[in-house]
DNA sequence: CTATTATATAAGGAGATGCTTATATAATAG
DNA sequence: CTATTATATAAGCATCTCCTTATATAATAG
């Protein structure tokens, strides 16, 4: 039985967002760590306008926050968001993808504005 | 700890699948039975070749079953499917649609073909 | 056989999607 | 101040999506 259901109209808009790699790979990611703009450009190889249209998404159905740091914009997952619980159920099924932030680091690409 | 993962390819193909009202709708009802082609014409509201178009995506990924009875073609859950286990942990958090069928049964809709 | 019923496929069109390049905005460096 | 860096927005385009209508296929009824 399950503990809690989400309307099948708001499932399906949220499945729709999801249902593309580049999103979905990036919350997964958003999972574990914050990241800028320019570090998903390096990690995706598209153009920094497609990313910024991504995370946009994102962050109309309240998935992602953003913060300004100096020049970066800093985005992380919204972990008080009221579809994270459904969104949640299915990147516990996603494979870590930590590997990314490990490649960004070898190539020396990781952004740190401390 | 997840139990199990998917690669993330195949759960962006998944959720784009799925990331349609009328196919995450269908699939939900037929976790708790099976359906016909015109049944669900009836209840969606669209046309025979829409209902057509969204059980042979369906189908195609592997996630239902056809099965000719005389003039009607039978559609159900395939329970063999090796992504159900991944599209079964949304359709958890999905409402039940039994009250379609009642619907059906009330406007004498329903198909039974024994 | 023909007519009817149920379904699938083909073709076409309106709108959505995801990318690109060009440009605008905002912060930092000098 | 100007130049540089990071990001967002605008515009355009190719492709995909979801619907429609028209037609084809398959089974049943008479």
């Amino acid at each position: 039985m399950e503990l809690w259901t989400i309307e099948i109209e708001k499932a399906a808009m949220i499945l729709k967002l999801l249902g593309d790699k580049t999103r979905l790979t990036m919350l997964k990611m958003l999972e574990a760590h914050d990241y800028c703009v320019c570090e998903f450009v390096e990690i995706f190889k598209v153009s920094q306008p497609a990313i910024s249209q991504h995370v946009k998404k994102l962050k109309e159905a309240g998935l992602v926050c953003e913060t300004r740091r100096s020049q970066w914009i800093i985005y992380s997952l919204n972990r008080d968001s009221d579809i994270l619980p459904f969104v949640q159920s299915l990147m516990d099924h996603l494979p870590n993808q930590d590997f990314k932030l490990q490649q960004l680091e070898k190539q020396g690409l990781r952004i740190s504005c401390e």
